[in-house]
DNA sequence: AAGGGCCCCTGAAAGC
DNA sequence: TGCTTTCAGGGGCCCT
């Protein structure tokens, strides 16, 4: 389940692979995971665009292309521009025309592979969408539960559900690292918010990137539970939880995500993280710090878990 | 603003 | 044992 740190370190293992490489021929296995364009379009489009950029926006990867006919100006100019933009932009932040946005969702993989690699039967019949590159190499993406999507920018404006994606990209919150979420703003975000505090992590436009794994590790590091309204922590409880969100995410970057399914990076290489998960997924086991068992409890639909004792439950609301 | 319901889809697990 | 059914799982949209 990719979230920040598989989608960082996706574009991490990638970018050297693929940056200032050209598309050369897009195969499209299964149309419905291009939005934007028919499958036939959106080769047309992007065969003989060369990648000018690779980033990551909360948990979408952004394919930034260079055209040959016309648009472009040269590379250093347009980097030096995207960083600037970045950071006048604060949290919106804008797709470009043409670039290629990528949500994982679940199961998304996207994978570089020498010419024809075999990946094995079950992601070899998974393979949805290859991209051939100029130098022989392949870019796959791969996706076992279907629920990920390749976004062409360029593509019908008219298109709702791209139109939805475009929209969504562009309201995603602060990255939690980075320079982007200060302290500051996150205090004052909590404070007006009568949310409870899991899934207001889980709002990609209060701050982008995180997902069910590393809220449930974040909450229990903060020793916050996650039914608290995030209008009724202290300041040292919210200062305990934006430290939590650095700290977890910065470890998770480190081992390169966490693999409690399919995650893989962009050399089909499993993350580290998940033997230093403290408490998602490991309800009934010992909370590490005090023994309790973990328990879990569904909120907002998604399951979280927690240490009732290290994170104290609201006086109401339970 | 907050929250419930629903959908996307597959494979694993549970049920018979 | 083997087949069928259920459900988990993340994210986001719609509706209230």
């Amino acid at each position: 389940m990719p979230e920040l740190p598989e989608v960082e370190t996706i574009k991490r293992t990638l970018s050297p692979r693929l940056v200032g490489r050209t598309i050369e021929r897009v195969e499209v296995r299964t149309p419905k995971f291009i939005v934007g364009a028919s499958p036939e379009d959106f080769g047309r489009a992007v065969e003989g665009a060369r990648i000018a950029g690779l980033d990551r926006r909360g948990k979408f990867l952004v394919f930034n292309l260079d055209y040959p006919a016309g648009g472009g100006g040269d590379t250093t100019d347009r980097d030096a521009q995207r960083a600037a933009d970045r950071v006048a932009e604060g949290p919106a932040g804008r797709a470009r025309p043409g670039d290629i946005l990528v949500h994982l969702k679940m199961a998304g993989q996207l994978v570089w592979c020498r010419p024809g690699e075999d990946l094995g039967a079950t992601r070899g019949k998974h393979t949805h969408v290859v991209f051939h590159l100029d130098d022989g190499n392949e870019l796959r993406y791969i996706d076992l539960r279907h629920f990920g999507r390749v976004y062409f920018a360029r593509g019908d404006a008219g298109d709702p559900v791209l139109s939805r994606a475009l929209r969504t990209f562009e309201s995603l919150g602060p990255e939690p690292r980075e320079g982007g979420l200060q302290w500051e703003s996150f205090r004052a975000g909590l404070a007006s918010r009568n949310a409870r505090l899991k899934p207001l992590l889980l709002d990609q436009s209060f701050v982008a990137g995180l997902g069910n794994i590393y809220a449930d590790e974040c909450l229990f590091r903060a020793g916050v539970h996650p039914l608290r309204r995030a209008s009724t922590l202290s300041d040292k409880e919210a200062r305990a939880l934006y430290d939590a969100m650095w700290e977890v995410l910065a470890q998770a970057i480190d081992l390169r995500g966490t693999s409690v399914r399919d995650y893989v990076d962009g050399e089909s290489r499993r993350g580290e993280f998940a033997e230093r998960l403290q408490v998602y997924g490991r309800t009934g086991e010992l909370c590490p710090r005090c023994g309790t068992p973990i328990e879990r409890l569904v909120i907002g639909g998604r399951s979280s878990h927690f240490c009732p004792k290290c994170q104290k439950a609201p006086r109401t609301d339970v």
